[in-house]
DNA sequence: AAATCGGGGCT
DNA sequence: AGCCCAGATTT
């Protein structure tokens, strides 16, 4: 509703969430999180596990363990700053998220700038600068779009109408110039480039990478996984165990070589040892992942040291904080394995 | 400034 | 098969 303060919390969780990521894809995340950690105290006393849990399949998992040590230094400091640079200074929000809570819970005149803001900026003021590059210059040039009193008065609304206007009239390609308000004020348009802006830098290949990953089941389904280094790609996510990936694919025998376990494979199942039972494709922002997924039936899942992982049962793998990568794994390492048996 | 970091939906 | 998405952080 107009000029109603939003509450901060869900405001920020639904910032977060939003960074490189789809309404669409957001919604049933967003709800789900909030009923299983409703309000900051929740989630500080929450183990990251939990929280990663919530995130699995949203990607950019650095955005959970992120949330989740904000939420303790929220704690510390008695609840949400109430301006831009005190926001800024919280793990996981910069510049556009700041500006966001800022602007939504709090009223504050600030124009937050995504990546909507950006191509509305880029047409507006014709810069034809490419990006990344133009960034700045094009935030810079954004921040004055609501020098008007409304804006002013408004800034959570005005923020939102800007985010529509990007998603509905000014889209990337094809924008629909003759029903925007602006059509007039337009400098892109007035130069017939509207649909070319703002313009991009090349970007670089897309690389191969080749990984093997093993689905080891016992003979009351329980599957070996581990917990990925709490860093870095994908990071404190489940996996299946497996080789690190590499650039060159995977010969059957180096395979056998790394194989976990080899000593105890049965042969219950009928399977040739170490059998591909599937393969997975992933594309990720900066290669391909190409994945052959091994699966063997174990006479029992010794006990695991720390780093080979830990034994789940089958039917509480699904509850794990997988990626949606390993989801994939899973998937088609059980369907896979299932076609064996069957 | 460039690289890293996910995943899905749309064209 | 690219391109895009309510970006942040590290190098």
């Amino acid at each position: 509703m107009p000029g109603e303060v939003a509450d901060p919390y869900h405001v920020w969780i639904s910032e977060i969430m939003l960074q490189q990521t789809t309404v669409t894809a957001v919604i049933p995340y967003y709800h789900n999180f909030l009923e299983r950690f409703p309000d900051i105290e929740a989630l500080a006393r929450a183990p990251l596990d939990e929280v990663l849990q919530a995130w699995s399949g949203l990607g950019y998992y650095s955005r959970a363990r992120n949330l989740h040590r904000c939420a303790e230094e929220l704690i510390r400091l008695g609840g949400f700053p109430r301006d831009v640079a005190g926001l800024q200074a919280l793990p996981g929000i910069g510049a556009y998220t700041a500006a966001a809570i800022a602007a939504i819970a709090f009223g504050v005149p600030v124009v937050p700038v995504d990546g909507n803001v950006e191509r509305i900026s880029a047409r507006i003021f014709a810069v034809r600068a490419p990006m990344p590059g133009a960034r700045k210059q094009l935030a810079a040039k954004a921040v004055t779009l609501n020098s008007g009193p409304a804006a002013q008065n408004r800034p959570s609304d005005f923020a939102q109408a800007l985010f529509d206007l990007g998603a509905t009239l000014c889209v990337p390609r094809s924008p629909a110039c003759v029903l925007c308000p602006w059509q007039k004020s337009c400098q892109a348009r007035k130069l017939g480039i509207q649909a070319e802006l703002p313009r991009k830098t090349p970007k670089a290949e897309r690389p191969t990478r080749y990984g093997v990953h093993f689905l080891l089941m016992d003979e009351t389904d329980q599957l070996l996984v581990r917990r990925r280094p709490p860093q870095g790609l994908l990071g404190g996510t489940i996996e299946l165990p497996g080789p690190e990936w590499r650039e060159t694919m995977w010969s059957a025998d180096e395979v056998a070589e790394v194989a976990p376990f080899s000593d105890r494979v049965s042969d219950a199942l009928r399977v040739p040892q170490w059998t591909i039972v599937g393969k997975v494709r992933h594309v990720f922002t900066h290669f391909t992942l190409l994945i052959d997924v091994y699966a063997a039936q174990v006479n029992m899942l010794p006990n695991p040291r720390e780093e080979e992982g830990f034994p789940v049962a089958l039917e509480k793998v699904g509850s794990l904080a997988l990626s949606s990568l390993m989801r994939k794994c899973v998937e088609t390492g059980v369907n896979g394995l299932d076609d064996y048996v069957s």
